[in-house]
DNA sequence: CCGGGTGGCTTAAACGTTTAAATTATACCA
DNA sequence: TGGTATAATTTAAACGTTTAAGCCACCCGG
């Protein structure tokens, strides 16, 4: 690989010369220029990142760790959402460094690790929750980072995050247009912040409807198949005219879950039970009936973070620095056939 | 952040001897070697890697790039891919750089930017293909790289794949073990090598059975959803003593379209029609019926692919330089409901 | 008692950049 | 013509490591 020094002896210039040339900074003479430019195309010589890292003390680099899925769960956003902010880092001459999360039990060593060593410029953090703790450490180092999710409302950092509460909003809605009235929602154990805010949204829609939240329509549940399954049953065995007609869950996962028991009872999802899922994996359109569910801007938020993060390394604010995205709900069978007389 | 000349300071030592202590290196005695790990412990020093890969040309990172899927498909492995890769290398002091392909004209350039501008020590390749131009720019330059995937035979690299010719016997022999004779294949175009290879292992056991291949058992199509369906109603359409009672499908994503098709037909997937799968997605389990398939063993591929690039950037020929290792088949009741009398 | 070997440490160069400071050449003005 | 401002270029230091080479004191053998 040919060095500055290269190009220099080349153009029979100095490599300070051929830097200035290269940085457009300094004043070179027009010749020069041509000249250096010349001899940096003849050569195809490229500037090592590294030297470059050393002399600015920066390795261009964001740090984003995830924990991976037990085999029997999917997380259907992961890939868009890397993908997404490679590119964006890409075009701003930063790259996407994944690292691994071991234990669950020291959480943040391995982002100490990246800290310590220089590896990174700035993290991207996504599952975040409240009082997370690599939330904490990341603002007591003043260390740049951005989170996909919020955490303690106190804090003040750099997020984006998809608007829960206003998508699980529009599902009620839409299952309320389409004359449902004994809607349940599927949720998840209260300390999750994302399963608060979902939670909330639901709530809201009810109460704009006018509609009182009975009792046992809430359940909460991990995101697994098995307690979603199971926490459909105790609605289903409920009778006819009590149980409720349409089911919001906060995942996909937890909506296939539900389809199975309703269809393990005898029912038909879409006509008899309505079901919305969360996420839009790229399952869910060939599910049977295929799921409606709430599509999130994975792309957006990639890319949206990466630009932020990329201000804070600079030592910019960015602005607006917290950032909340609506989904998108995608309409499918398991709604579109559950039309109720009103 | 201290440096090393801050150890040295803290020590009263030079530089060297930190360095020599450090690396275990060089003759320090006793008495300065604590004296030096109390001030590294007590400044809480970690050498930068970025001045560690600029001493010593090196970046201690493996590049890793992938096409992203269109938003209604899904790639089920690539999560543990990644996770596995990171982990193995970490624990080689390696770290996994992800970067984007963009456009699918010029496959190389995002390749040879990660070379020329010194960001990588080597590649992780998926999803080759036969007379990969990737593999054939980095075996040009002689940069080191392994390959999930195999392409042109004439050509020697590193590679680990899966025997998708031996996974695909597996099933196709538990199919014939269940009384199935007319056993289809939904395959892949010509082009893909691993198609190839997977046909190849259907091919070779319905012939060790002594069954003849009928002429349009097997139909190739693009791993899509809709072409799967399509491909299943020709199938299903034939009268029932002739048509095949069973499919192997070489995708997940196939399978399912060929489970709905028949479900369209009126069919019982398990009872009337037996499919088989290829990935083990996380949401074979919750179809219905739940799907049979055949795992990859992620998390040794991408072990085995960290392990035996490190040799190679080390300037070893790793042993065995080309690993095949066997899928399992997950038996479930998309298969099992549907036994024949023989 | 002197020479050579060696253990233990330091000096200094090197890796490939950037950039402040110094130097040289050129042009302009009094 | 001499001095100064400015344009163009070079020199050299710096970033944080590693490591070859050098240095010194000490010990040991003859």
């Amino acid at each position: 690989m040919p060095t500055i020094k290269d190009v220099a002896r080349e153009a029979g210039v100095s490599i300070a010369t051929v830097s200035y040339v290269l940085n457009d900074s300094g004043a070179v003479s027009e010749a020069t220029h041509q000249r250096v430019l010349q001899a940096v195309e003849k050569l195809g010589y490229r500037p090592s990142v590294i030297a470059q890292g050393l002399q600015a003390r920066e390795s261009r680099m964001i740090g984003y760790s995830w924990r991976p899925m037990p085999p029997d769960q999917f997380n259907p956003i992961l890939e868009k959402f890397i993908h997404g902010m490679a590119e964006a880092a890409a075009r701003h001459g930063y790259h996407v460094l994944a690292f691994p999360s071991t234990e669950a039990s020291d959480e943040i060593s391995p982002y100490r690790e990246m800290v310590e060593r220089e590896r990174v410029d700035g993290f991207a953090l996504s599952n975040t929750n409240l009082d997370d703790p690599r939330v904490h450490y990341l603002l007591d180092i003043d260390f740049p980072f951005v989170a996909f999710g919020r955490a303690n409302p106190e804090w003040d950092f750099a997020w984006v995050d998809v608007d829960g509460a206003a998508g699980v909003e529009q599902a009620v809605n839409h299952l309320l247009e389409l004359g449902h009235r004994r809607i349940a929602c599927l949720a998840w154990p209260e300390e999750s912040l994302t399963g608060q805010y979902r939670l909330t949204g639901y709530r809201q829609a009810m109460a704009a409807a006018g509609l009182e939240v009975q009792a046992g329509w809430v359940i909460r549940a991990e995101n697994h198949y098995r307690h979603a399954y199971q926490a459909a049953q105790t609605w289903l065995t409920q009778p006819p005219t009590r149980r409720p007609t349409a089911v919001v869950a906060l995942t996909d996962l937890m909506a296939i879950g539900v389809m199975n028991a309703a269809a393990d009872a005898g029912l038909t999802v879409g006509r008899d039970l309505a079901v919305v899922g969360f996420d839009d994996a790229p399952i869910t359109g060939y599910l049977r009936p295929p799921l409606t569910s709430l599509r999130q801007p994975i792309a957006e938020i990639g890319e949206r973070m990466v630009t932020m993060l990329i201000d804070l390394v600079r030592g910019e604010t960015p602005s607006p620095a917290q950032v909340l995205l609506k989904p998108r709900l995608i309409v499918r069978d398991s709604t579109r056939l559950s039309k109720r007389e009103m």
